[in-house]
DNA sequence: CTCAACCGATTGAGAGTTCAACTATTCCGG
DNA sequence: CCGGAATAGTTGAACTCTCAATCGGTTGAG
């Protein structure tokens, strides 16, 4: 790289305002779920993933792409929920290396128990500070950002309704 | 709290959107700049509030805010790099409670030499992918939000230009 | 059929973060 | 001045994350 394109005045502005707001709100996130429900923002998705799925089971290897999670990440995750018993590992039937993590009942419990304090907060700290075309803008933006940074199982990127 | 607030469509759509496009980007920054240059983002910003400061020295508390940090968070990361040799620690000659973290010369070193790369892994995964337009609206959106959640003393805020 | 390359997942060590507890100092009402 | 409350910062334990190494299972070229 022979010259660097270094950020301007507006751009410097902007990208310190969006570390300040993603650190801000994903903090304040994490520790209300830690605090009312006992358990890192991470490991909430991963449970939420499980839950919308059918028979609340998946492969290690898609519910680590569909929660953003790293293999390494998925696989303490998985074994520190399944100590307190929240979801099981089960052998795959059609690939003897891989294996299923499915959610259990109290898995689910936890969820439905977390979600109304969580969702009050998101609603609280990102939707409520927003305009309706804010909140257009913020989609557009996000799909945008993570469409190239490769995050795939994630949305229906493709589906009807474009 | 008798009725919660649940999340609409597309209000799903844009918080799911947005935590895959924060924790990819973040994740990617991250790698780079472990990888290049052998610190965590969170340090680098730290060295960075210190390298625009008069004297590249600051409160700790005072670095604790504009970095977006715990006290706590803040103290493991500067003992850490006083042992590397980035920044030293004094007392401070106001507050005998208070400590002064300065910047030292090998740290501005480690900046320059990890700067160029950061910033083009920002430029390629974010501003290259936005529009003009976008950009200013991730501005005012990030600025609303970590207004609201308390960002202090990470921009002007104030100033004058409006 | 065989073996090497690849894939799915786990593991352990090292590093960073959080929380709560703690020390030392300053502030302030009486 | 005294003593309690607040402030600045540090510390250790518990926990999460990353990276690189590893292991068994699968795949495909020859």
């Amino acid at each position: 790289m022979a010259h660097t394109r270094w950020l301007d005045g507006d751009e410097q502005r902007t990208w310190r305002a969006f570390l300040a707001a993603n650190r801000l709100l994903m903090d304040s996130l994490d520790r209300q779920l830690q605090h009312d429900a006992g358990i890192p923002h991470t490991y909430y998705e991963i449970l939420v993933r499980l839950s919308e799925v059918p028979d609340r089971a998946l492969r290690m290897s898609q519910l680590a792409a569909s929660s953003m999670s790293s293999r390494s990440r998925l696989s303490h995750a998985v074994a520190r929920m399944e100590e307190t018993g929240w979801v099981r590992r089960r052998e795959c039937a059609t690939d003897r290396r891989g294996a299923v993590c499915e959610l259990t009942d109290a898995g689910m419990e936890a969820i439905k128990a977390a979600a109304p304090g969580h969702v009050e907060a998101v609603r609280t700290h990102l939707f409520d500070q927003l305009t309706p075309e804010q909140v257009v803008a913020l989609r557009e933006i996000s799909e945008a950002l993570a469409k190239h940074l490769g995050g795939d199982g994630v949305w229906p990127l493709d589906d009807k309704a474009s």
